[in-house]
DNA sequence: TTCGGGATCGACT
DNA sequence: GTCGATCCCGAAT
């Protein structure tokens, strides 16, 4: 199958509008490609949830600042990575968070990676949520921190063109109860 | 179908 | 020393 990245362009717009556009789009990496189907918004200048609110700037959070268009992986709960995307310009602290995907190609290496067997062999559980979930879509990519801080236009890694989604919902995000006020905002994106 | 406990470690206080 | 943008499995509902 031929992807097509997306454009430099479409990383620099309002983090929003990003979180959305990447509903249907493909993460690619070697022989896996997967369909997004899940995003949420993190904004540092408003939110409490963000890594990088209120500015706070550390070696961990530095590719929040960076121009829209890169990868940021980080470590949660000690054994999990959760994926995000940089939006928007240089020093605007804000991303976009994959929390879900489905798979459009590469069954069985997406398998291996979750659960080191092959796709068939999954129990139907398994199968069903083989990619829901933030720490599952890296998983399932075979992705670490190793690959923190690369472009969205890279070879090993990028982020393509893909299907048009007619129905976006909106939600709470999940697991960020500390974040008093913002973890009531309509910042998750889903398809319907 | 939901619930609860445990695993595990880097970043920050 | 504390705790998190989580996941899995088994047990109970």
């Amino acid at each position: 199958m031929d992807y097509k990245r997306l454009k430099k362009e479409f990383y620099l717009q309002d983090t929003h509008t990003v979180a959305k556009g990447l509903l249907g789009k493909y993460i690619v990496r070697n022989n896996i490609a997967l369909e997004i189907t899940e995003t949420e918004s993190y904004i540092g200048s408003i939110d409490k949830a963000c890594h990088a609110y209120g500015g706070r700037r550390t070696a961990r959070t530095e590719p929040l600042f960076a121009e829209g268009g890169i990868f940021y992986i980080y470590l949660i709960y000690g054994m999990y990575c959760c994926l995000n995307v940089i939006s928007e310009g240089k020093d605007v602290p804000c991303g976009v968070l994959i929390r879900g995907a489905e798979i459009a190609e590469g069954y069985d290496e997406v398998s291996k990676n979750r659960y080191n067997k092959p796709y068939g062999l999954l129990s139907p559980y398994q199968k069903k949520n083989i990619l829901n979930g933030p720490g599952k879509v890296c998983m399932g990519l075979g992705i670490d921190r190793s690959q923190n801080g690369i472009s969205c236009l890279s070879d090993k890694l990028f982020i393509a063109e893909g299907k048009d989604v007619e129905v976006i919902k909106t939600g709470k995000r999940i697991g960020i109860d500390y974040a008093e006020e913002a973890k009531d905002f309509l910042w998750r994106y889903y398809k319907g």
